[in-house]
DNA sequence: CACGACGAAA
DNA sequence: AGGAGTTCGTCGTG
């Protein structure tokens, strides 16, 4: 008989894939599937994911064959695998590898099997970029193409490897201090050595450009500043926010030989440009008014620099791809937790920062202990008898206010707040007004986007020193870096659809905890209503890492009023 | 000059 | 599809 256990996975011919997850096996056939393939969405039990061209080239980038996925959906699938998904697998992925761009005595060159270079042939777009077609398997390319043609080649479903190579850059003299020196000791995890020596690849000639996927908390920084201490080049490091530009300094300082005077900070009142400098996306897209020209774009070019690093480079904008397209000689580094883009430009990460290097699960850093070890619930709320006659009146736009809004939400935020009670909580929202009404709820303390800079420091003490238990927050909570750590998160409401938001908000409990490693992420939803659609693709991200949400009734009957709750 | 306040942008 | 937050540059004030 069909041991039905140990196949949870159904292929399509289309290249979809279900995942039963009711089914024992459902773990272990997950954590290979999210390896070359992406969460599309779950519906009960069933979690459907979508193999692409881009996370097979991904997962041949990172040195797995076609015929490691093709064992992989014959080991775990239920049906035999459909010939055509079995035929696409080994078309797409087979594309990996065979081209490649060199660049000889300063040309630019696309190099493949004739058969290969003659199926490009036949598509008009690729013309304008070749000057030559000196030989059936070598094509002399138009010079400054390199970024656009790879662009171009991927979006026409042929990957290349790009071998042109990279140019040094500024040096400078930088080592690690855990290194070199015995008083302020610290050293590279495992796992973060072995992203950047793939990164690097001294001796294989496609290293010096990609992605770095890690969760938060596991330490993408220090990857980053092993990359830059590893090539030892003039480094410009662009990422999110001004926050995360002081944490950058700040980590340079500790943890390399680097002296303050050669880190620049490029933002605000400061305007620096040195060996090292951080700046935001921010600013490099600032424009004076709407059509005016970029104009900090400059920055790209103020320096020789060896290396740019891309800090969360899913949050990459356009104008900066832009950029970078005409950069591709510099080696760069992406980092990210998750290639996840809403605005569906992964395709430009692909072939403008490079193919991912190296990826470390979110379950995996979990059982190193690297993270802390999360539970995600979503509970879901009714509405009054009132409020759901109101809803149902209200226009399209109030509804999901109303939604958000559920007063019934207070109780089962009270309710959480016993049973963690001496654990240090975060509540989450997206609206002041209710924001303040829960504040004056609980007599606790709201930490909004009104609050000066200095007295947020003061907030963030007292909830590190223990004096605060419970900390309201509002989106500032989002990318506030300093915010400091928590065993709990309640989510009262959460903004419309974005996968990174819940991703953020989740990865704020992630650093490793004292004791057991616990802690807990809470999502409250309206039941029946639009919200509870927006909360399943918030949690699309957090299923692809492995987590899965359980679903819980708040159990409050909204017709007998709240009190039931605190018994 | 060092600020804080303000409007614009994405 | 909307609200909140951040950041830039500018302008006024002490």
């Amino acid at each position: 008989m069909y041991d039905s256990h140990h196949h949870p996975l159904i292929v399509q011919s289309d290249l979809a894939v279900l995942l039963d997850e009711s089914k024992p096996n459902a773990q272990a056939a997950r954590e290979k599937l999210v390896q070359f393939a992406e969460t599309v969405k779950r519906a009960g039990s069933v979690h459907t994911f979508k193999i692409t061209a881009l996370t097979l080239w991904n997962a041949a980038a990172a040195g797995m064959a076609a015929e490691d996925v093709i064992q992989c959906l014959k080991q775990f699938g239920r049906y035999e695998l459909p010939f055509q998904a079995e035929a696409s697998i080994k078309r797409l992925m087979g594309r990996y590898g065979r081209l490649s761009l060199i660049s000889e005595a300063g040309k630019l060159y696309l190099q493949g099997e004739p058969e290969v270079l003659g199926q490009l042939a036949g598509h008009a777009s690729v013309g304008s970029f070749v000057k030559h077609r000196e030989n059936p398997d070598r094509w002399e390319l138009e010079a400054g193409c390199r970024g656009s043609f790879k662009q171009e080649l991927t979006r026409l479903g042929y990957p290349v490897i790009d071998r042109a190579g990279f140019h040094l850059g500024e040096e400078l003299q930088v080592q690690l201090r855990g290194q070199t020196l015995g008083n302020r000791h610290f050293s590279l995890r495992d796992y973060q050595r072995e992203a950047v020596d793939r990164f690097y690849q001294e001796e294989a000639v496609h290293g010096g450009c990609g992605v770095v996927v890690l969760p938060c908390g596991a330490g993408k920084t220090v990857v980053g500043i092993a990359a830059l201490a590893r090539l030892g080049r003039a480094t410009l490091i662009l990422t999110s926010n001004n926050t995360s530009v002081r944490q950058w300094r700040d980590e340079l300082l500790d943890k390399t030989t680097l002296t303050s005077e050669e880190i620049g900070q490029y933002g605000g009142a400061l305007k620096q440009v040195r060996p090292v400098t951080i700046a935001t996306y921010q600013i490099l897209t600032h424009r004076k008014s709407k059509d005016s020209a970029f104009s900090h774009m400059k920055l790209f070019s103020e320096r020789d620099w060896g290396l740019i690093i891309y800090d969360e480079v899913h949050l990459l904008p356009a104008p900066v791809f832009r950029m970078t397209a005409e950069l591709q000689a510099t080696r760069r580094l992406g980092l990210t937790a998750t290639l996840v883009r809403e605005d569906g430009c992964a395709e430009d990460v692909y072939s403008l920062i490079g193919p991912k290097q190296y990826d470390m699960q979110w379950k995996t850093a979990e059982a190193g202990s690297y993270i802390a070890s999360v539970s995600c619930t979503e509970i879901r709320v009714p509405l009054t008898k009132e409020k759901e006659q109101q809803y149902h009146e209200a226009t399209a736009r109030s509804k999901l206010r109303l939604a958000a809004e559920n007063p019934g939400k207070i109780p089962v935020v009270r309710e959480l707040l016993q049973t963690h009670a001496d654990k240090p909580t975060l509540i989450i929202g997206q609206y002041l007004n209710q924001l303040h009404e829960l504040a004056h709820e609980l007599q606790a303390p709201l930490l909004t986007g009104e609050i000066p800079q200095h007295e947020r420091q003061v907030l963030y003490e007292r909830f590190k020193a223990g004096e605060i238990k419970v900390l309201i927050v509002s989106k500032v909570a989002n990318f506030a870096v300093d915010l400091p750590d928590a065993s709990v998160a309640i989510q009262l409401s959460g903004s419309f659809g974005s996968r990174q938001e819940e991703a953020q908000r989740i990865g704020r409990l992630l650093r490793p905890k004292q004791g057991d490693n616990s802690a807990w992420f809470y999502s409250l939803v309206t039941e029946r209503t639009k919200e509870t659609e927006f909360a399943v693709k918030r949690q699309v991200f957090m299923l692809e890492q492995g987590y899965p949400y359980d679903r819980r009734s708040s159990g409050i009957d909204p017709s007998s009023g709240w009190e039931a709750v605190n018994r």
